[in-house]
RNA sequence: GGCCCCAUCGUUUAGCGGCCUAGGACGUCGCCCUUUCACGGCGGUAGCACGGGUUCGAAUCCCGUUGGGGUCACCA
């Protein structure tokens, strides 16, 4: 490796890292990992996340895509020091707002003759392969390195495009997640940077933008791991002409998989951030689970919290291998951290998860929050999503005369299940002070051993009757919580119809 | 096809030459707790792809095979 072009040695605060989505499409898990795993990489360095947009294709990006990308970053607490809406010493930060930049790179570089002019287009390139007797796969065959052949097209009157003249040397970078990778002298020809008409490509303004916004570590997916050799002969020009110091380093991050073998599909409903969301995911649940998409925190252990997981973190420990989204498993992680939220706290998150359901209005009253928070130690052990608290509570939020009986919750009722709740209903009304125990001995005291019943014979019926529900929050608790009269109305209720 | 990456239970991960008769978690199965569902507890199931080396000793190092994946745009 040429001393000319060194590798950067940087360490601790003087780490920079990146996340420069492009904005297409929906925001997926995969972005959100890449995201993740920069962020935890410069909070455990001490370093600086930098955030740009790479929107250099007006085709495909959309503010809409920018907006979510940001809304997904703000919901999971992912935040960067230097970029977009923040501002920063390198700005701006949106790559379709520096044109000037690339203009005065490009100029230099052609100058210095790093980029020359090429007028082939695609169908000639394959054309001349074909007669040439190579494989097409090939692609270009840097044939307008000959001035003579350029100018031959240039006659024409065509906009030539610009492409980069590789070293005629082997490229190698020792990867932080994988170790020392070489690709031999010729196993990429001289790639376009700059459409013909002056519009600057990715293959370009990416490298660009991080040497001039001095990058150390570029962490991003193993997908780009076979472009990275052309990144650094982009670099070792950068370096020529006073743009860049130094290379980065490269983390080439394991892809997230889908249910098959293959990568995770933007197709795919799982990889879709917002719809996390709208299940009921919290981001700290999702977090921890992407973060073991390919790291591990330590033997024994898999439940952590975001700020574990920046004092835990280094990229060099990430494990090369693929990994699959396994979505029991990100559920479960979620569910232990719902388990670790204080009550008040996952009363409020579960609000909005309410109201798109019905069980709250848009304007909850106090009273109704009161009593959400008095509900919530009941259901915060039986949730692993939010999306599940509509239906652990609508019945509280209801009455008798508006509740609806879950049809295979009546039909697995026992026989005598009018029978149970007659003497339900006749004990709870003569049960003295409404309290969880005087509840309790009351349905055990005329259930249980009047009629000799099993549990689960006599508490099934009550249960449907006060929740409508085959399963709900523990039983006494909730009839304490419901009041006797409104209990007694459900019973009733339910009485009725089973004689019907 | 060329180039590149990867290879431990079904999934994910620990393991960085002896602590491994390979550990944890999710899943799954059984049991306990229990008024349902959960939570929790106990126990079971199941893995180093294969073949050569190197070494006193290999899941760990090297080579090969096989398998999987990524990538080969005037997209990013």
């Amino acid at each position: 490796m040429s001393t000319a072009h060194p590798f950067t040695n940087a360490t601790g605060s003087d780490v920079r890292v990146r996340f420069c989505p492009s904005p297409t499409g929906l925001p997926h898990v995969g972005l959100v990992r890449t995201a993740l795993f920069n962020w935890a990489q410069a909070r455990h360095t001490g370093g600086t996340f930098v955030f740009r947009i790479e929107d250099t294709d007006a085709a495909r990006d959309s503010e809409q895509s920018f907006e979510q990308i940001i809304d997904g970053l703000g919901w999971l607490g992912l935040d960067w020091d230097e970029g977009v809406l923040k501002g920063g010493p390198d700005g701006p930060y949106r790559q379709s707002q520096r044109g000037e930049i690339y203009r005065d790179v490009i100029e230099r570089l052609t100058a210095s003759g790093h980029l020359y002019e090429s007028y082939m287009t695609g169908e000639e390139i394959e054309a001349r392969n074909r007669a040439e007797g190579r494989p097409v796969q090939q692609g270009y065959g840097n044939w307008e390195r000959d001035p003579e052949e350029r100018a031959q097209h240039a006659l024409e009157g065509r906009q030539p495009a610009l492409r980069l003249r590789v070293p005629d040397e082997d490229l190698s970078f020792d990867d932080l997640i994988r170790g020392p990778i070489t690709f031999a002298a010729g196993s990429f020809p001289d790639f376009v940077v700059v459409r013909p008409g002056g519009h600057p490509l990715y293959t370009l303004v990416n490298p660009v933008d991080d040497a001039l916004m001095r990058i150390t570590d570029v962490l991003r997916g193993e997908d780009l791991l076979p472009s990275t050799p052309r990144q650094i002969a982009l670099y070792h020009a950068l370096i020529d002409i006073g743009v860049a110091q130094w290379v980065p380093r490269f983390g080439h991050m394991p892809l997230v998989l889908g249910d098959g073998t293959k990568k995770l599909s933007k197709r795919d409903p799982e990889s879709n951030l917002f719809l996390h969301r709208e299940r009921g995911f919290i981001p700290e649940g999702l977090l921890n689970y992407l973060a073991l998409l390919g790291w591990s925190i330590g033997p024994d252990r898999d439940v952590f919290s975001q700020a574990e997981l920046a004092e835990a973190f280094d990229i060099r420990n990430v494990n090369p291998n693929p990994a699959r989204f396994d979505l029991k498993k990100a559920e479960s992680i979620n569910g232990d951290h719902i388990r670790r939220l204080e009550p008040g706290d996952l009363a409020s998150r579960m609000v909005p998860y309410l109201q798109v359901h019905d069980v709250l209005p848009a304007e909850p009253t106090a009273e109704q929050l009161a009593l959400l928070r008095e509900l919530t130690p009941l259901v915060q052990e039986r949730m692993q999503l939010l999306g599940q608290a509509p239906e652990l509570l609508a019945s509280f939020f209801t009455t008798a005369d508006r509740l609806d009986f879950d049809e295979a919750a009546v039909a697995a009722l026992p026989k005598n299940a009018e029978e149970v709740l007659a003497a339900a209903e006749v004990s709870l009304a003569a049960a003295g002070e409404w309290s969880v125990e005087s509840v309790r001995a009351a349905l055990e005291g005329a259930l249980i051993e009047e009629l000799g019943l099993k549990p689960r014979v006599a508490f099934g019926p009550v249960r449907v009757a006060t929740s409508g529900r085959r399963i709900s929050p523990p039983l006494f608790e909730s009839l304490a919580i419901l009041g006797r009269d409104e209990t007694l109305a459900r019973v009733r209720k339910l009485r009725t119809a089973l004689a019907a």
